[in-house]
DNA sequence: TAGAGTATGTGGTCTGACCACACCAGATGA
DNA sequence: TCATCTGGTGTGGTCAGACCACATACTCTA
């Protein structure tokens, strides 16, 4: 693998811990070593045992808990979202990738997604997407507590296609969106006719879905988000 | 944003840098302070500081040297697609996302994307595209070398749609089975006719999205993935 | 003027210390 | 006997301070 380089030491405890996790010798649910005994056992000190914990945290790859007992320390959890929902959110800031490229690859996503779902015909996933809509249907949550229910509906919707990796995409660009919604929910002239729609489009495409019929549930989801960016961005990135 | 929860010290510094790039305050290009001087001015120490430097650097968002002058520090380079690629090869190592899940998303995004670079025919991307043909068809290479050409060349198409997310995430799904495929080259019984069959798909693909026939272009795209995915995935997942 | 040598500031690494926390086992009480 | 309190113990979280290798920019010398 060409170590030709210099690698950096918190490089060398990822690579540790990839090379464990590949070898199988680690896996989801497993406790690591402490911070303490991985340093000794690399050679390197604490300090940068704790740079790669860092990194792989900001992953996704582990979670890391004080105090004692079996759920403390660092375990690998291997949620996938969390680093892209990270990694794009800090993007997102800088600028660097806009606002509408997010918004074009949801469509491309979804519109897949909501085709595959519908194929699929995973009664378990969609049974879920749909108690996401009952629970958004409260009359009593805010505006956060809504959008945060939509984004897991469409995750919902993600995870019935069965690809873990469309899943995880879809969380991330839902999520690292999340603040921008947010910031235009203020900006609305009528933020209640609008999730008022928004409670409409969801119910008429999971009707789509159950129904089996990919190619309306995909007409259906563009132009749920297509209308709903077209009604907010320009509030946000005026 | 409802601070009530615990935040560790390297959290307010990611906290700090993502705040002050959504000021304008850094933006790409910009040498962040140095790491005395930031912990100084936060009220935390260097090592907090440094920990929250490393995430930011694994997302792609910084990049750090050493040394002194103007090219030494931390620097923002926004390379979004740094983070996503680590995160999945990460979670490719955890076994927790399935590398057929991966082989699906590609074929998702890459037959919307030559759809799309057919649509737009942007010459200056597609003559990239074609260069990185070019090299590949050096005899002289080894097997490495053709893949990350390969690799590239996908990732040129990606960039032909003008869609700076898609491209990250063409790059990031490409780099983190980028492993995968060399494990399976020595496995295959014939890599020379194999790579002789990527090479004439590869021209072909950017024949029918120069030619602006996007149809023909995702069939073939499709096709070339699937192609080398179903002679080469059996050999690895065994 | 050109070169060698030096000063300076950068990230990279290490050591050792203390803290808050959460569990657990043994002591204590009813 | 059982419930409750109370330390002990090990975890990650944080900090201070030191030294190193390195790359540039400056200064002095031949």
């Amino acid at each position: 693998m060409s170590a030709d380089i210099r690698q950096r030491t918190h490089e060398l405890v990822v690579r540790h811990v990839e090379d464990e996790l590949r070898a199988g010798r680690l896996r989801v649910g497993s406790r690591m070593d402490g911070e303490r005994a991985l340093a000794e056992s690399l050679g390197v000190s604490r300090s940068s045992v704790r740079e790669g914990i860092r990194v792989l945290e900001a992953m996704g790859l582990i979670r890391t808990a004080v105090g004692s007992g079996p759920d403390s320390g660092a375990v690998v959890v291997a949620d996938a979202a969390v680093g892209m929902t990270s990694a794009l959110r800090l993007h997102l800031a800088s600028s660097s990738l806009p606002v509408e490229d997010i918004v074009q690859t949801r469509l491309l996503i979804e519109t897949w997604s909501v085709r595959e779902g519908a194929r699929r015909a995973d009664q378990a996933a969609l049974r879920i997407a749909g108690s996401l809509l009952d629970a958004a249907d409260d009359p009593d949550i805010d505006a956060e507590q809504f959008h945060l229910l939509d984004a897991e509906f469409h995750v919902a919707l993600a995870h019935a296609t069965g690809n873990d990796v469309v899943a995880a995409i879809m969380t991330s660009l839902r999520g690292a969106i999340h603040g921008y919604v947010m910031a235009a929910v203020p900006e609305l002239p009528d933020w209640p006719a609008m999730a008022r729609k928004l409670r409409r489009q969801h119910r008429n495409l999971l009707a789509a879905i159950q129904d089996g019929d990919g190619e309306r549930a995909a007409q259906l989801v563009e132009a749920h988000i297509n209308g709903f960016y077209r009604a907010t961005l320009p509030a946000v990135t005026r």
